[in-house]
DNA sequence: CAAAAACCAGACCAACTGGTCAAGTTTTGG
DNA sequence: CCAAAACTTGACCAGTTGGTCTGGTTTTTG
């Protein structure tokens, strides 16, 4: 038993805690908020319904440590870039860091998705800040790349979106690929994606894709 | 009454069916399946609950036949391209329309997402297997132009699944892309979100944007 | 114009579901 | 070692919701 300085992921509560966040993903990636029964995520987590709702008060309340769990790891490489960076460099890690997060947490992009397409409405103001702020931020650091001749002038902002929304797809519709590609897309495919997309994306900003790649 | 031949547009059933597939794609949309009350499709239809059960024999028979409705919208001028056709040509026009889609019919968009973020429960296998066929004649006109070096050869169903995506994604997540802008995007923002991923496509395919686009 | 078909709508219900309660058992800490 | 804290769990309940039933009104049609 060492429990070292983290004395809470040894003992039965935090475990337990994990089990329900874990089954909770799921269920919710999969059926919605509504959707979900709060038995249904007992029965994942292999407990009784009255112990999930002993660890959070109640659905709501375990819907939203979920989605604030899965907001931290929406965090990446790119957000220390400056303009002294290589925009390919960064640009390429970028898009296959958010590629691999898609196919790990392919259930955590579901339900961000989700909440998304919902109309956000459990997004607090705190997030919306937060999320402004790195935007505005990123978007000086591509423009003073594109002041510098270093990749072609485009709206960043837009830039931004079409990368989010081509890795975010591979997880969201994964139903649909599964379909139309006749089996789901392993790691092969996936590295074959990424790259294509790297690709296409350096390419369409006048970029070189960097051989270490 | 002009009638016409279509004489069951003026009858009141379908008037009202038509109401309440309106009423029912905003509130799908907006709440998902399990979080659809028939009660709030009734009240934005301005009928009474129960005659939405009268025009549809259950919640689900009116789920089903509006995504019926729904994936018979999304075709487009790509299904009848050729080998002969110009890729530049052809793929503008598609993105275009793709983009026009999903301002004008984001509610839309959004329900087909849901249903697909849900593993696609309901989508029978007559659509699977035209949706599949669909895209095998893609496939190959896209092989053949990159055969004969009109563009760049790239793995076409990926390029397909990034134009879907980046289209896509300014239906679904409208909500994000509101919140990072500060302002929804209004009919000059789609049109220049537009002509900015039809440059970032065509020029990572390759191709040069068409000059009357 | 009558009767049949289509349409309208209030009252009602059975099933489901999030959540509570109380009575336990186990673990922890002094 | 013991008491308090943490954890476990079956029984139960109240509110919600999809859907039915019945009796009516309007529209269509022969």
């Amino acid at each position: 038993m060492k429990q070292s300085e983290y004395q809470k992921d040894d003992s039965i509560g935090s475990m337990n805690r994990h089990k329900i966040m874990a089954a909770a993903e799921y269920e919710f990636a999969l059926h919605g908020y509504a959707g979900t029964r709060v038995q249904h995520i007992a029965d994942r987590a292999q407990l009784p319904k009255t112990n999930v709702l002993y660890y959070f008060k109640c659905k709501e309340g375990l819907y939203l440590a979920l989605l604030e769990e899965i907001l931290s790891l929406w965090n990446g490489q790119f957000d220390e870039a400056t303009a002294e960076d290589d925009p390919a460099v960064i640009l390429a890690a970028y898009i296959r860091d958010k590629m691999t997060k898609a196919r790990q947490r392919s259930a955590a992009s579901k339900v961000f998705a989700l909440e998304i397409i919902n109309g956000a409405p459990n997004l607090n103001t705190f997030f919306r800040e937060q999320h402004c702020q790195w935007m505005a931020g990123r978007v000086q650091v591509l423009y003073s790349w594109m002041a510098q001749g270093k990749m072609k002038a485009l709206n960043p902002e837009y830039l931004l979106f079409h990368i989010w929304a081509t890795c975010q797809h591979y997880a969201d519709f994964a139903a649909q690929i599964t379909q139309l590609k006749g089996k789901p897309m392993g790691e092969p495919e996936f590295a074959e994606a990424t790259d294509n997309l790297i690709e296409l994306i350096l390419t369409g900003c006048g970029l070189t894709v960097p051989e270490r790649f």
